[in-house]
DNA sequence: AATGAATGAGAATTCATTCAT
DNA sequence: AATGAATGAATTCTCATTCAT
């Protein structure tokens, strides 16, 4: 009867899928318990409760994305809009491939007001990505257009992942980050005085 | 005490009420039935099932945005860009001043997997919500970019109602439909053979 | 709104109908006041309750037997074989070709314990069954035979229906009619003394 | 108090016990978990649903006729009407003195049309016993008749079965064996080539 | 009579969680 | 760690019955 032990990380990866196809009230712990191949009553070995496990699997994507995603937009040896491709490229991957890959905004409007505790860390993670479209938009513009201009980036991309998931047509995604990129460069030359910052 | 009967319109509203706070899965028929003041048993008079009751509701509020929102798009009496400001204003007080007005996007994204079809009457919304803004575009500026503006604009407006949810902040969506507005007045401009269309 | 007043007899039929397909238990009153055509709630202006409805019903059955199968057997214008004949003509057609024909052994055995009232009524009709054909067979042989007789015929003929039920063939009921009237034929011939009784 | 274990066998037994009581229908699993001193959400740990108990219900029992009682027709040590009289012996045991003996026909009747898939296996129950007691007059006439003798006889003890059970008197069964065993010994005598098979 | 809304109890089933082994 | 039995509350839904209209 001994089961290779689950590593931490695979434990959370395959809550993660359970909870993007069904969300957090439909999710039972025993979906969560047979995604990971062990019995319902052995998850309480891993986990405190099923709350708790959703809290350690949000945190860990939003680290996720913060370490390996966000992290781009601060890699000194590319220019700004490489920089804003790479995002473009990475969240494409993410919302286009991964079935749910707008998880946070899903478990975000579903449990709002049932598990308050869930929206502290969604909103940490929207914050930082703002933060991080903004210090990539203040190389081509102002600090307040900047800020505008990085939380109506968000705003779009999740409008388009919406639709896209809403209207099953991934060219919603595809052209806002075209455009968003394009809005860049256009940015950019027209404010030459911002090249100094390249 | 049988009276008191509960007509179907109050009976979706309050549906709608308990339906928009704890999203589709977590409702219990118990919450919907004391939303009406009935006994759990009892609803089962009005509803076939829990999944009806729901469809009835997406139907019901998708028909009343036909019919009493979008249908603004059309009224020719008013300018096109009036029409615009009359769409974000009624969607602004529906979005704001009503908790989860971006209902169609919760259950959307809560059921997709689980009752697919849900999902087609939000589709349909969303798409007729398309061609009303791609009607009133077409004054401004060709089909083609008619359409992909409106398109867009429903991606932003869904974007900054989540973020206005997410991060608590109402900012979102009032800039974004300023933001709109004003680009719709600097089409009329710049096409001036437009103006004729008015 | 106003539907014909129904019969009593077709409220009785109906029920049965319906009983003879679900048994008692699995029956709702819902079910039985569809097959009539009203609504569950009317069912209550024609019977107290389910179980009185079921009194009623079995009652008249057995009634319906007494008065138009079993007196055959006392009618003297036909020879106690033909009447016997016509006994058996007459079960085939009802076990047969009316679906749960075989409703007395189906809702006793279903409610011997739960409901025993029921019992009372079915315990009546065997007797009478029985008392009937011991009256056909006291032609052929002696008091003490003609009830043993009678006793296995029913216990034949019930056995034949329930295996033509559980094995789905026909030819477990003819075969036991047959062999039944061939028996009865040759007491008849073997005691020729009885032949006086004719 | 998690500790207990109720082995599968006495789970099969008390769910017998009450399904034979009150018929599947009217059997709750509120009585059923009752019957195994547990809770009703508990019975789910052994069992899929009530139907899928039933199901096991009867394939254990149907699987116990087969090896214990019906396998006696095949034992060589005994003298074929000895066999018989064995049988007869143990199906007045189990139908006389355990309630509701006559399990099948109770639950085939009552479920025919609503659980379809019960009546498959009761019909196999009735093939194998009218098989089994062909293979017994098999020693005593030619296949065909042993076939007649061996379904009238199945018919037989079922009709004395239920007027038995119907008329509370233990007297039909009895008498319907004796009578078996009676006319069994008959042909093995006036056919005596057919002793040689002993 | 007939309706149909309401009741309240109870049906089958699911669920998060506990805990002895 | 893992198991798997048990819990008890909750869930969706059904039912026989009542009764104002």
């Amino acid at each position: 009867m001994p089961k290779a032990k689950i590593d931490r990380k695979t434990l959370l990866r395959n809550a993660l899928s359970v909870f993007k196809v069904k969300g957090y009230s439909a999710s039972s712990m025993q979906d969560l318990a047979s995604a990971n191949g062990i019995l319902k009553g052995s998850m309480y070995h891993y986990v405190e409760s099923k709350e708790a496990l959703m809290i350690e699997v949000l945190n860990a994507l939003k680290d996720h994305y913060v370490a390996k995603v966000f992290a781009k937009a601060y890699d000194d040896d590319l220019a700004p809009v490489e920089r804003l491709k790479e995002l473009a490229r990475r969240s494409e991957e993410i919302f286009m491939y991964e079935e749910g890959g707008d998880f946070f905004v899903n478990i975000g409007l579903e449990t709002k007001q049932s598990v308050p505790v869930f929206a502290e860390i969604i909103k940490t993670f929207f914050e930082e990505w703002i933060r991080t479209l903004k210090h990539l938009y203040s190389f081509v513009t102002n600090e307040k257009e900047a800020m505008e201009k990085a939380e109506l980036a968000v705003a779009e991309i999740e409008g388009s992942v919406i639709l896209m998931r809403l209207l099953d047509d991934p060219m919603y995604l595809q052209r806002t980050n075209k455009k968003l990129i394009e809005d860049f460069n256009r940015l950019a030359l027209e404010n030459p005085e911002n090249k100094l910052k390249y």
